[in-house]
DNA sequence: ACAATAATGTACCGACTGGTAAGTATTCCT
DNA sequence: AGGAATACTTACCAGTCGGTACATTATTGT
């Protein structure tokens, strides 16, 4: 599933003179900085301390560049969420991704907020396909988090009375208003505020 | 204060041939749906139906045609939230403007979201101005919504315990949320839900 | 040693970006 | 009627955009 077994390391002919991580590792910050659109390709190259022919003949294009860089996202920077799903309590479950959230939108080590929610939230006609893939990626999230919840309530672990999609629509908007949050200055004490505030009325049981 | 008041309309010369304001209706209609960036002066001229020429000589330049589509941004859809602050208990003013993001943020006849949230978000440096411009706005509404949560505190409104400065950066975070949320296509009915599960567990008394 | 293969650096491409110079058209004031 | 003032139209500007052609360099297999 990895790039390297699609574009399994040629044998022969000259080697890369670059670690390609590394480099998707640069690309990622610059668009998680800039946005997609944001980022241009000197800008890109220039992190990634390659030039254009090189970027392209790694990775194909911008746009593929993009969604490769999202790709390493999920499983580095916010590689929380899908396993906080694995908790035992609907409770755990939402605590976890809301102090995952404040830890990773606002950690002084990498941009502010979350690229999936600022890589292409308005943009033009020419990044629909990023938009898209991107409003798809958030979806995925809300989906898996509202498929968990239900399984809460069957568990009794939420109230039969307590509606799991919206319940999973309120935090996963939390989640990117934290992102927001984030991005226009907050730190990490502030959103683990937020957290506090959501779980202090979370309607599941305690540990 | 208005545009008019500064530049008044001249008494000699040839009349415009637009409406401003309906033109800087148009060019709103842009920047919400495109952000800052994406949208190009061919998209704007196109939208507000007049040439660049014209858009510059009536507007400055494309940064202050932001900036004033922003004002009137806040002066008509997003015109629910200051006056939300008037209302007498901590709960209505969430409650207003709760709601108030849900009708907006999803309203079929403008853009999805929140173009003080998405219009430049992640951009690049050339758009840095117009991004602190956004971001002052934001700080702004969260100011005044703690400051009315301090006097709802004061007022016994909300318990001694709570803290205002959470309590606002909590809401501002939820209605920052749900703007990305009618971005990602969640209809008025949606985030009605949303509103709605923070309002069940709100602290303050109801009315 | 030599072909085959692949990555590199340079230099370029057309399209588009925000912004403007200059000439023309329309109005008010005298 | 004529001048002054303003807006409109056309055509253009330098700079940047994403993307690539081409020659060069470095490696492997024979």
């Amino acid at each position: 599933m990895s790039a390297s077994a699609v574009t399994p390391a040629p044998t022969v002919g000259r080697p890369r003179a670059f670690d390609m991580e590394k480099a998707l590792q640069k690309a990622l910050e610059v668009f998680w900085r800039k946005g997609y659109e944001g980022a241009s390709l000197p800008d890109l190259c220039e992190a990634m301390g390659i030039n254009k022919p090189s970027l392209y003949a790694a990775f194909g294009n911008k746009e593929q560049l993009f969604l490769k860089a999202i790709e390493l996202y999920e499983n580095r920077p916010c590689a929380f969420f899908y396993p906080a799903l694995e908790k035992e309590s609907s409770y755990e479950v939402v605590k976890h991704m809301l102090c995952g959230a404040a830890s990773t939108t606002a950690d002084p080590d990498n941009p502010p907020g979350c690229v999936i929610v600022q890589g292409a939230l308005a943009c033009s006609e020419s990044a629909a396909f990023v938009k898209e893939a991107l409003i798809a990626k958030r979806r995925a999230g809300e989906v898996a988090l509202y498929t968990r919840l239900e399984q809460a309530k069957a568990d009794g672990d939420l109230p039969d009375h307590s509606d799991p999609a919206a319940l999973a629509r309120y935090i996963v908007a939390v989640l990117q208003g934290m992102a927001v949050q984030a991005t226009s200055g907050a730190n990490c004490a502030e959103l683990k505020q937020v957290a506090d505030t959501v779980l202090s009325a979370w309607p599941g049981k305690r540990p």
